[in-house]
RNA sequence: UGGGCUAUCGCCAAGCGGUAAGGCACAGGACUUUGACUCCUGCAGACGCUGGUUCGAAUCCAGCUAGCCCAG
Protein backbone atom coordinates (compact mmCIF):
# COMPACT_ATOMS: atom_id res chain seq x y z
CA UNK A 1 0.00 0.00 0.00
CA UNK A 2 1.55 3.06 -1.09
CA UNK A 3 1.98 6.40 1.63
CA UNK A 4 0.04 9.22 1.67
CA UNK A 5 1.42 12.52 1.05
CA UNK A 6 -0.41 15.94 2.06
CA UNK A 7 1.31 18.65 -0.30
CA UNK A 8 0.67 21.98 1.06
CA UNK A 9 0.21 23.98 -2.53
CA UNK A 10 0.21 27.54 -2.80
CA UNK A 11 -0.93 27.97 -6.10
CA UNK A 12 3.00 28.82 -6.90
CA UNK A 13 4.88 25.99 -9.58
CA UNK A 14 7.36 24.95 -7.33
CA UNK A 15 4.93 23.66 -4.69
CA UNK A 16 2.89 22.09 -7.71
CA UNK A 17 5.08 21.14 -9.37
CA UNK A 18 5.61 19.38 -5.42
CA UNK A 19 2.85 17.33 -5.90
CA UNK A 20 3.44 16.37 -9.48
CA UNK A 21 6.49 14.69 -9.10
CA UNK A 22 5.17 12.84 -5.94
CA UNK A 23 2.35 11.49 -7.75
CA UNK A 24 4.70 10.13 -10.35
CA UNK A 25 6.64 8.37 -7.51
CA UNK A 26 4.04 6.59 -6.65
CA UNK A 27 2.87 8.66 -3.73
CA UNK A 28 -1.32 9.18 -2.52
CA UNK A 29 -0.63 12.89 -2.85
CA UNK A 30 -3.51 15.06 -1.35
CA UNK A 31 -3.20 18.95 -2.18
CA UNK A 32 -4.01 21.21 0.80
CA UNK A 33 -3.72 25.06 0.70
CA UNK A 34 -3.99 26.49 3.77
CA UNK A 35 -5.80 29.87 4.27
CA UNK A 36 -3.14 32.16 6.62
CA UNK A 37 -4.47 35.63 6.74
CA UNK A 38 -7.60 38.12 5.91
CA UNK A 39 -9.38 38.18 2.53
CA UNK A 40 -9.20 41.40 1.53
CA UNK A 41 -5.35 41.76 1.62
CA UNK A 42 -4.48 38.28 0.25
CA UNK A 43 -6.61 39.38 -3.14
CA UNK A 44 -4.21 42.24 -3.83
CA UNK A 45 -1.22 39.68 -2.37
CA UNK A 46 -1.95 37.47 -5.14
CA UNK A 47 -1.45 40.05 -7.52
CA UNK A 48 2.25 40.47 -6.42
CA UNK A 49 3.01 36.88 -6.56
CA UNK A 50 1.96 35.86 -2.77
CA UNK A 51 1.63 32.60 -1.49
CA UNK A 52 -1.93 32.43 0.20
CA UNK A 53 -4.92 33.99 -0.95
CA UNK A 54 -7.79 33.63 -2.69
CA UNK A 55 -6.10 33.09 -6.44
CA UNK A 56 -4.05 31.16 -4.87
CA UNK A 57 -6.69 28.74 -4.14
CA UNK A 58 -7.96 29.12 -7.28
CA UNK A 59 -5.11 27.49 -8.75
CA UNK A 60 -4.07 25.33 -6.49
CA UNK A 61 -7.65 24.11 -7.23
CA UNK A 62 -6.54 23.87 -11.00
CA UNK A 63 -3.50 22.37 -10.81
CA UNK A 64 -4.83 19.44 -8.77
CA UNK A 65 -7.88 19.07 -10.77
CA UNK A 66 -5.01 18.47 -13.99
CA UNK A 67 -2.83 16.47 -11.42
CA UNK A 68 -6.26 14.54 -10.82
CA UNK A 69 -5.66 14.11 -7.01
CA UNK A 70 -7.82 15.12 -3.93
CA UNK A 71 -7.69 18.49 -3.26
CA UNK A 72 -8.74 20.75 0.03
CA UNK A 73 -8.39 24.21 1.93
CA UNK A 74 -7.84 24.29 5.58
CA UNK A 75 -8.01 27.36 7.77
CA UNK A 76 -5.20 28.17 9.67
CA UNK A 77 -5.77 31.53 10.21
CA UNK A 78 -5.66 31.10 14.02
CA UNK A 79 -2.45 29.53 13.71
CA UNK A 80 -0.88 31.73 11.94
CA UNK A 81 -2.12 34.89 13.89
CA UNK A 82 -0.84 33.39 16.73
CA UNK A 83 2.85 32.45 16.08
CA UNK A 84 3.60 35.04 13.01
CA UNK A 85 1.53 38.04 13.07
CA UNK A 86 1.94 38.60 16.92
CA UNK A 87 5.24 37.24 17.28
CA UNK A 88 6.05 39.96 14.29
CA UNK A 89 4.52 42.48 15.93
CA UNK A 90 6.01 41.97 19.17
CA UNK A 91 9.55 41.81 17.95
CA UNK A 92 9.08 45.27 16.38
CA UNK A 93 7.54 46.60 19.46
CA UNK A 94 10.41 45.30 21.19
CA UNK A 95 12.99 46.61 18.56
CA UNK A 96 14.21 43.63 17.36
CA UNK A 97 13.53 42.45 13.61
CA UNK A 98 11.85 39.22 13.44
CA UNK A 99 11.98 36.96 10.68
CA UNK A 100 8.46 36.01 9.85
CA UNK A 101 8.81 33.64 7.47
CA UNK A 102 11.04 31.08 9.99
CA UNK A 103 8.14 31.40 12.19
CA UNK A 104 5.58 30.70 9.74
CA UNK A 105 7.01 27.85 8.46
CA UNK A 106 8.14 26.11 12.31
CA UNK A 107 4.56 26.60 13.58
CA UNK A 108 2.14 26.99 11.21
CA UNK A 109 3.42 25.11 7.60
CA UNK A 110 4.55 22.52 9.84
CA UNK A 111 3.58 21.76 13.26
CA UNK A 112 -0.34 23.00 12.54
CA UNK A 113 -0.52 21.12 9.20
CA UNK A 114 1.47 18.14 9.81
CA UNK A 115 -0.44 17.88 13.03
CA UNK A 116 -4.08 18.33 10.98
CA UNK A 117 -2.39 15.98 7.74
CA UNK A 118 -1.60 12.84 10.29
CA UNK A 119 -5.08 13.47 11.51
CA UNK A 120 -6.51 12.52 8.52
CA UNK A 121 -4.21 9.78 7.90
CA UNK A 122 -1.62 10.43 5.74
CA UNK A 123 2.39 9.98 6.31
CA UNK A 124 3.96 12.89 5.07
CA UNK A 125 3.99 16.38 4.13
CA UNK A 126 5.74 18.17 1.75
CA UNK A 127 6.66 21.73 0.26
CA UNK A 128 7.56 22.99 -3.05
CA UNK A 129 10.86 24.34 -0.88
CA UNK A 130 14.58 24.58 -2.24
CA UNK A 131 15.67 22.56 0.18
CA UNK A 132 16.34 18.75 0.23
CA UNK A 133 15.75 16.79 3.45
CA UNK A 134 17.89 13.71 4.49
CA UNK A 135 18.43 10.81 7.06
CA UNK A 136 22.33 10.81 7.92
CA UNK A 137 23.88 7.98 9.25
CA UNK A 138 24.58 9.44 12.89
CA UNK A 139 20.50 8.59 12.84
CA UNK A 140 19.24 11.92 12.37
CA UNK A 141 17.74 13.89 9.72
CA UNK A 142 18.89 17.50 8.39
CA UNK A 143 17.99 19.91 5.60
CA UNK A 144 20.50 19.54 3.15
CA UNK A 145 21.28 22.76 0.62
CA UNK A 146 19.32 23.11 -2.91
CA UNK A 147 21.09 22.35 -6.21
CA UNK A 148 20.08 25.83 -7.28
CA UNK A 149 22.34 28.08 -4.92
CA UNK A 150 20.53 31.00 -6.29
CA UNK A 151 16.81 29.83 -4.99
CA UNK A 152 18.32 27.68 -1.92
CA UNK A 153 15.25 28.05 0.94
CA UNK A 154 17.52 26.25 3.93
CA UNK A 155 18.22 29.66 6.05
CA UNK A 156 14.38 29.74 6.74
CA UNK A 157 13.75 26.01 7.63
CA UNK A 158 16.74 25.69 10.21
CA UNK A 159 13.79 25.62 13.11
CA UNK A 160 12.25 22.51 12.17
CA UNK A 161 12.47 19.89 14.28
CA UNK A 162 13.79 16.15 14.02
CA UNK A 163 9.82 14.85 13.87
CA UNK A 164 8.87 17.03 11.43
CA UNK A 165 11.75 16.62 9.32
CA UNK A 166 10.67 12.56 9.58
CA UNK A 167 7.60 13.59 8.57
CA UNK A 168 8.55 15.72 5.62
CA UNK A 169 9.08 15.44 1.35
CA UNK A 170 10.73 18.51 -0.20
CA UNK A 171 11.04 17.08 -4.08
CA UNK A 172 11.68 20.18 -5.39
CA UNK A 173 15.43 21.17 -3.66
CA UNK A 174 16.56 18.20 -6.17
CA UNK A 175 16.49 20.00 -9.31
CA UNK A 176 17.27 23.65 -10.56
CA UNK A 177 14.83 25.95 -10.79
CA UNK A 178 14.60 26.26 -14.41
CA UNK A 179 14.11 22.37 -14.23
CA UNK A 180 11.23 23.24 -12.30
CA UNK A 181 9.55 25.29 -14.55
CA UNK A 182 10.37 22.99 -17.55
CA UNK A 183 8.49 20.22 -16.01
CA UNK A 184 5.54 22.58 -14.64
CA UNK A 185 5.41 23.05 -18.79
CA UNK A 186 5.48 19.63 -19.83
CA UNK A 187 3.26 18.40 -17.36
CA UNK A 188 0.48 20.84 -18.26
CA UNK A 189 0.31 22.94 -15.12
CA UNK A 190 -1.30 26.15 -15.45
CA UNK A 191 1.08 27.90 -13.07
CA UNK A 192 4.38 27.26 -15.37
CA UNK A 193 5.13 30.66 -15.61
CA UNK A 194 4.11 32.26 -12.44
CA UNK A 195 6.10 34.83 -11.06
CA UNK A 196 7.99 34.11 -7.63
CA UNK A 197 6.79 35.18 -4.49
CA UNK A 198 8.38 37.87 -2.35
CA UNK A 199 7.93 40.28 -0.02
CA UNK A 200 6.34 39.59 3.59
CA UNK A 201 3.17 37.65 2.67
CA UNK A 202 0.98 39.28 5.29
CA UNK A 203 2.06 43.09 3.92
CA UNK A 204 1.59 43.46 0.45
CA UNK A 205 2.47 46.95 -0.20
CA UNK A 206 5.68 46.70 1.74
CA UNK A 207 4.53 49.10 4.40
CA UNK A 208 5.33 46.47 7.38
CA UNK A 209 5.66 49.44 9.78
CA UNK A 210 1.52 50.90 8.53
CA UNK A 211 0.76 47.44 9.38
CA UNK A 212 1.85 47.25 12.73
CA UNK A 213 0.24 50.28 13.22
CA UNK A 214 -3.03 49.46 12.28
CA UNK A 215 -2.99 46.44 13.89
CA UNK A 216 -2.20 47.19 17.26
CA UNK A 217 -3.96 50.55 16.85
CA UNK A 218 -0.89 52.26 18.45
CA UNK A 219 0.71 55.38 16.95
CA UNK A 220 4.04 55.43 16.81
CA UNK A 221 6.36 57.40 19.23
CA UNK A 222 8.66 59.41 17.85
CA UNK A 223 12.04 59.86 19.65
CA UNK A 224 16.11 60.36 19.63
CA UNK A 225 18.23 59.45 16.54
CA UNK A 226 21.79 59.49 19.11
CA UNK A 227 24.86 58.52 18.55
CA UNK A 228 27.29 56.22 20.61
CA UNK A 229 27.88 58.96 23.27
CA UNK A 230 24.65 59.87 23.67
CA UNK A 231 24.68 63.23 21.33
CA UNK A 232 20.98 64.05 20.08
CA UNK A 233 21.72 63.62 16.28
CA UNK A 234 17.64 64.31 14.88
CA UNK A 235 14.29 62.31 15.88
CA UNK A 236 13.32 59.34 14.29
CA UNK A 237 9.61 58.14 13.56
CA UNK A 238 9.40 55.70 16.16
CA UNK A 239 11.31 52.10 16.82
CA UNK A 240 9.57 49.72 14.79
CA UNK A 241 10.30 52.05 11.69
CA UNK A 242 14.25 50.69 11.94
CA UNK A 243 16.07 47.65 11.64
CA UNK A 244 20.01 47.51 12.55
CA UNK A 245 22.17 48.26 9.45
CA UNK A 246 19.19 50.33 8.07
CA UNK A 247 20.41 53.53 6.13
CA UNK A 248 17.90 54.72 3.60
CA UNK A 249 14.78 56.18 5.35
CA UNK A 250 16.65 57.86 8.35
CA UNK A 251 15.63 61.72 6.75
CA UNK A 252 19.23 62.97 8.09
CA UNK A 253 21.52 64.95 5.73
CA UNK A 254 24.90 64.13 7.36
CA UNK A 255 28.79 64.09 5.86
CA UNK A 256 28.48 60.26 5.06
CA UNK A 257 25.50 57.96 5.00
CA UNK A 258 24.84 56.67 8.51
CA UNK A 259 23.74 53.17 9.92
CA UNK A 260 21.17 52.35 12.48
CA UNK A 261 23.57 50.49 15.03
CA UNK A 262 21.35 49.49 17.60
CA UNK A 263 17.71 50.14 18.54
CA UNK A 264 17.06 50.56 22.65
CA UNK A 265 13.40 50.39 23.42
CA UNK A 266 13.78 51.28 27.26
CA UNK A 267 14.63 55.20 26.51
CA UNK A 268 13.15 55.03 22.66
CA UNK A 269 16.27 55.67 21.52
CA UNK A 270 17.63 54.72 17.96
CA UNK A 271 21.37 54.50 17.92
CA UNK A 272 23.35 55.54 14.54
CA UNK A 273 26.97 55.30 13.62
CA UNK A 274 29.15 55.16 10.38
CA UNK A 275 31.13 52.91 7.92
CA UNK A 276 32.88 50.13 9.95
CA UNK A 277 31.10 50.52 13.27
CA UNK A 278 28.41 47.92 11.99
CA UNK A 279 30.57 45.64 11.43
CA UNK A 280 30.87 42.47 14.58
CA UNK A 281 32.64 39.29 14.63
CA UNK A 282 30.63 37.82 17.51
CA UNK A 283 26.90 37.09 17.25
CA UNK A 284 25.14 35.61 20.72
CA UNK A 285 22.07 33.45 19.72
CA UNK A 286 19.50 31.96 21.96
CA UNK A 287 16.88 29.11 21.44
CA UNK A 288 18.68 26.76 19.69
CA UNK A 289 17.56 24.19 17.52
CA UNK A 290 19.91 21.30 16.30
CA UNK A 291 19.94 19.39 13.15
CA UNK A 292 22.42 17.50 11.84
CA UNK A 293 23.97 16.38 15.24
CA UNK A 294 22.89 17.01 18.79
CA UNK A 295 25.47 19.23 20.10
CA UNK A 296 28.78 20.32 19.48
CA UNK A 297 32.17 20.78 21.11
CA UNK A 298 33.63 24.15 21.62
CA UNK A 299 35.67 25.38 19.35
CA UNK A 300 33.75 23.90 16.71
CA UNK A 301 34.18 25.55 12.96
CA UNK A 302 31.08 26.28 11.06
CA UNK A 303 29.61 28.20 8.03
CA UNK A 304 26.96 30.68 9.54
CA UNK A 305 24.63 32.85 8.05
CA UNK A 306 23.66 36.30 9.64
CA UNK A 307 20.40 36.75 7.44
CA UNK A 308 18.90 35.34 4.74
CA UNK A 309 20.91 35.94 1.31
CA UNK A 310 23.96 36.12 3.67
CA UNK A 311 26.63 33.58 1.58
CA UNK A 312 27.83 32.79 4.75
CA UNK A 313 31.07 32.96 6.78
CA UNK A 314 33.54 30.91 8.69
CA UNK A 315 32.97 30.50 12.27
CA UNK A 316 33.88 29.10 15.74
CA UNK A 317 31.27 27.93 17.41
CA UNK A 318 30.69 28.17 21.92
CA UNK A 319 27.95 27.01 24.40
CA UNK A 320 27.30 30.02 26.67
CA UNK A 321 26.42 30.03 30.11
CA UNK A 322 22.87 30.58 29.56
CA UNK A 323 22.21 27.44 26.84
CA UNK A 324 22.33 29.77 24.12
CA UNK A 325 25.62 29.59 21.61
CA UNK A 326 28.59 32.52 21.05
CA UNK A 327 29.15 32.66 17.14
CA UNK A 328 32.86 34.19 16.43
CA UNK A 329 33.60 34.60 12.44
CA UNK A 330 37.45 34.95 11.18
CA UNK A 331 36.25 38.11 9.58
CA UNK A 332 33.42 40.66 11.00
CA UNK A 333 30.27 40.37 9.39
CA UNK A 334 28.33 43.26 8.79
CA UNK A 335 24.58 44.74 10.91
CA UNK A 336 24.31 41.77 13.32
CA UNK A 337 20.77 42.18 13.98
CA UNK A 338 18.75 40.69 17.25
CA UNK A 339 15.71 38.82 15.96
CA UNK A 340 17.52 37.85 12.84
CA UNK A 341 18.23 33.79 12.70
CA UNK A 342 22.31 32.39 12.85
CA UNK A 343 22.33 29.52 10.92
CA UNK A 344 25.13 26.69 10.97
CA UNK A 345 25.92 25.06 8.55
CA UNK A 346 28.61 21.89 7.99
CA UNK A 347 28.86 21.89 4.47
CA UNK A 348 25.80 21.03 2.91
CA UNK A 349 24.10 20.58 5.60
CA UNK A 350 21.91 22.47 8.28
CA UNK A 351 23.81 22.03 11.29
CA UNK A 352 21.40 24.26 13.33
CA UNK A 353 20.42 27.52 14.42
CA UNK A 354 18.89 29.81 16.56
CA UNK A 355 17.83 33.41 17.08
CA UNK A 356 20.43 36.10 17.00
CA UNK A 357 20.42 37.89 20.91
CA UNK A 358 23.04 40.34 20.14
C1' U B 1 22.70 102.37 14.00
C1' G B 2 31.09 101.64 14.01
C1' G B 3 34.31 97.56 12.04
C1' G B 4 34.79 92.62 9.85
C1' C B 5 32.93 88.09 7.50
C1' U B 6 29.50 85.17 4.68
C1' A B 7 25.58 84.45 1.09
C1' U B 8 25.89 78.12 -4.75
C1' C B 9 20.10 72.16 -5.09
C1' G B 10 16.04 70.26 1.12
C1' C B 11 21.25 69.86 4.07
C1' C B 12 26.75 70.09 3.70
C1' A B 13 30.02 71.74 0.06
C1' A B 14 33.54 72.44 -4.61
C1' G B 15 34.33 76.54 -7.73
C1' C B 16 39.06 81.98 -7.72
C1' G B 17 36.76 85.17 -15.57
C1' G B 18 35.26 80.68 -19.94
C1' U B 19 30.09 78.52 -19.80
C1' A B 20 27.46 74.89 -12.09
C1' A B 21 32.14 68.76 -8.78
C1' G B 22 30.93 65.71 -4.94
C1' G B 23 28.59 63.85 -0.39
C1' C B 24 23.98 63.44 2.47
C1' A B 25 18.73 63.39 1.81
C1' C B 26 14.93 62.22 -1.66
C1' A B 27 12.43 59.58 -6.03
C1' G B 28 12.22 55.50 -9.49
C1' G B 29 14.29 50.75 -10.96
C1' A B 30 17.27 46.08 -10.20
C1' C B 31 18.27 42.39 -6.57
C1' U B 32 15.27 39.50 -2.70
C1' U B 33 9.76 33.81 -0.17
C1' U B 34 11.68 38.53 6.27
C1' G B 35 13.58 43.46 7.65
C1' A B 36 17.88 45.52 5.78
C1' C B 37 22.22 46.05 2.76
C1' U B 38 24.08 46.64 -2.27
C1' C B 39 23.73 48.24 -7.36
C1' C B 40 21.64 51.44 -11.46
C1' U B 41 19.13 55.90 -12.94
C1' G B 42 17.18 60.78 -11.85
C1' C B 43 17.78 65.25 -9.08
C1' A B 44 20.40 73.66 -9.56
C1' G B 45 18.09 76.26 -16.98
C1' A B 46 21.30 78.78 -13.05
C1' C B 47 24.86 80.45 -8.15
C1' G B 48 20.70 86.36 -2.16
C1' C B 49 18.83 90.92 -5.12
C1' U B 50 19.87 95.13 -8.54
C1' G B 51 23.11 97.36 -11.62
C1' G B 52 28.22 97.72 -13.78
C1' U B 53 33.05 96.03 -16.10
C1' U B 54 34.03 92.20 -19.96
C1' C B 55 33.56 88.75 -26.27
C1' G B 56 32.21 86.07 -21.85
C1' A B 57 30.90 86.47 -14.54
C1' A B 58 28.77 82.01 -9.57
C1' U B 59 33.63 83.86 -10.07
C1' C B 60 35.78 91.30 -10.71
C1' C B 61 33.28 96.25 -9.03
C1' A B 62 29.13 99.12 -6.63
C1' G B 63 24.69 99.44 -4.04
C1' C B 64 20.90 96.83 -1.51
C1' U B 65 19.06 92.73 1.55
C1' A B 66 19.86 88.76 5.07
C1' G B 67 22.80 86.07 8.61
C1' C B 68 27.12 85.73 11.70
C1' C B 69 31.31 87.75 14.56
C1' C B 70 33.86 91.82 17.17
C1' A B 71 33.09 96.29 19.16
C1' G B 72 28.82 99.26 21.96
Amino acid sequence: MSKTVVVGMSGGVDSSVAAYLLKEAGYDVIGVTMQIWQEQTTQEIEQEGGCCGLQAVEDAKRVAMELNIPYYVMNFRKEFEKHVIQYFVQEYAAGRTPNPCIACNRYVKWEALLNRSMAIGADYIATGHYARIEALANGRYAIRNSVTATKDQTYALYNLTQEQLRRTLMPVGAYPKEEIREIAKRAGLPVASKPDSQEICFVPDKDYAGFIADYTGTPDVPGNFVDRAGNVMGRHKGIIHYTVGQRKGLGLSLKEPAFVLEIRPETNEVVLGYGREIFKDTVLAARMNYMSEADFEDGREVLAKIRYNHKGAPARLYHEADGGVRCVFYEEQRAVTPGQALVLYDGEYVFGGGTIVR
